[in-house]
DNA sequence: TCTGGGGTCCTAGGACCC
DNA sequence: TCTGGGGTCCTAGGACCC
């Protein structure tokens, strides 16, 4: 048996947490650079607001109507690592799955019910966070069985165990395919034009035929509706393939120094990720982008990669190549509106292969750089000390107008309480 | 004025090996 | 007349997730 626990709009009831006075209200959390919808309270999703939505397109009259707040990563990071430590204390294995979700091992309990209502009530008195749970003998039913849960269908309230439904196939037949986990608007219509469009028709199907037509991933899917456990509890999650660190800029970006200056910081930021995760990069790719939805000028975007003699993960080095890389992407007059470094094939530091003609001790002299960077950083708080080319121009920076003063990760920030 | 960020997996095709 | 068989590796593109 296995759970997925999912907290209920997880960025909105962050910001709800400190702000209970807008238990009730519509919420909406924005992405980067305050752009789109990116999380909406029950309250917010009943006014229509769709996921994704671009803010500034919002009718004025529905903005009057919601508490807005730019999003506040590091606020909601700490939450998420508190949710999961708290479940983690429930079950023998775990899988956590994404910022807000996370699979558990339900192995021998005698009731999966009425323990998974435990987890849901000690959460919400631990950490203030609604959770919603959903109990299966595989993970797309555990999916489906959280997302009807979360829909007010389930007996228990927010725990719904699918093997305890009397009539699951009413459920199935009630299930649009692209309410399937793994299943999007692509692949929805791909089975719809195969005569399959619910749950219940695609449990039904031939899964060696839908190989045929749709490949492995659909196959799957259909053992898993079945019962068939395919996709497995993954306790250690693999090492990163992969690194990337991008942004919209706050605003165009017209000079090259300013350009610089942000893949400086993407630079770093991509390091220290390396770093935490004890990985090296063997390359770079460095790409810039004008404004895609600008039609008065030609789209430009570029990207450039370049190869290391050894795989590294020191900032400076990083730096270096994301810089010298852009500059031949960069053209003058252009307009640049986001840029980012993606390292990719990452390796464990200590097992890349290494280069014959390099200096053993320049190498190490980086690496004992960046610890001494990494522990002064810990000690006395994240960017206390940074590369210099990060501190030129502010049009790169993003912007976030509704940031909510709430954190539980700096010192300075927690409230301060008078008594007369 | 204004449109996010960061991941993973699968498949097909080409190039290469013996 | 007649032209093998079985692999691996890499990459690009397409799709998905939250």
């Amino acid at each position: 048996m296995l759970a997925l626990a999912d907290c209920n709009n997880f960025y909105a009831s962050c910001e709800r947490l400190f702000r209970p006075d807008l238990e009730g209200q519509a919420i909406l959390v924005l992405s980067n650079n305050d752009g789109c919808v990116i999380a909406r309270s029950n309250e917010a999703k009943a006014l229509g607001i769709a996921m994704g939505t671009p803010f500034f397109k919002l009718a004025p009259a529905l903005r009057r109507q919601v508490v807005v707040f730019s999003s506040n990563y590091a606020l909601y990071g700490d939450l998420s690592r508190r949710v999961m430590q708290v479940l983690a204390g429930f079950a023998p294995r775990i899988e956590v799955d994404s910022i807000d979700e996370c699979f558990l091992d339900l192995e021998g309990s005698a009731d999966p019910t009425a323990e998974c209502l435990g987890i849901v009530r000690i959460l919400r008195q631990w950490t203030g966070i609604p959770v919603s749970i959903g109990i299966a003998s595989t993970k797309t039913l555990a999916k489906l069985a959280n997302r009807l849960a979360k829909q007010g269908r389930s007996p228990d309230g927010p725990v719904l165990d699918w093997s305890r439904l009397t009539d699951p196939e009413s459920h199935l037949a009630a299930t649009p395919v692209e309410d399937l986990w793994g299943i999007s608007q692509r692949w929805g219509q791909r089975l719809r034009a195969l005569g399959i469009a619910e749950a219940l028709a695609l449990r039904e199907a031939d899964p060696k035929w839908l190989r045929q037509h749709l490949g492995v991933v659909v196959e799957r899917l259909v053992w898993e509706l079945r019962g068939q456990s395919c996709l497995a509890l993954e306790e250690m999650a693999p090492p990163r393939r992969q690194v990337r660190v991008s942004r919209s800029f706050g605003a165009a970006v017209t000079q090259w120094v300013e350009l610089r200056a942000a893949l400086t910081r993407f630079a770093t930021r991509a390091g220290e990720k390396l770093r935490a995760q004890g990985l090296a990069a063997p390359a770079l790719t460095v790409f810039i982008q004008t404004d895609p939805f600008d039609t008065s000028r030609p789209f430009y975007s570029n990207a450039h990669t370049s190869a290391f003699d050894q795989p590294t993960s020191d900032s400076a080095v990083l730096i270096h190549h994301a810089t010298q890389g852009a500059k031949r992407l960069w053209r003058r007059g252009d307009a640049y509106r986001k840029a980012g470094v993606l390292l990719p094939d990452l390796v464990p530091a200590r097992l890349g292969p290494g280069d014959f003609f390099a200096d053993p001790a320049e190498a190490e002299r980086g690496a004992r750089r960046m610890a001494v960077l990494d522990d002064i950083n810990r000690r006395f708080g994240r960017d206390s000390l940074r590369f210099g080319g990060e501190f030129v121009g502010t049009t790169w920076h993003r912007r976030a107008r509704l940031t909510s003063s709430v954190s539980t990760t700096r010192w300075e920030a927690l409230p301060v309480v008078r008594a007369r």
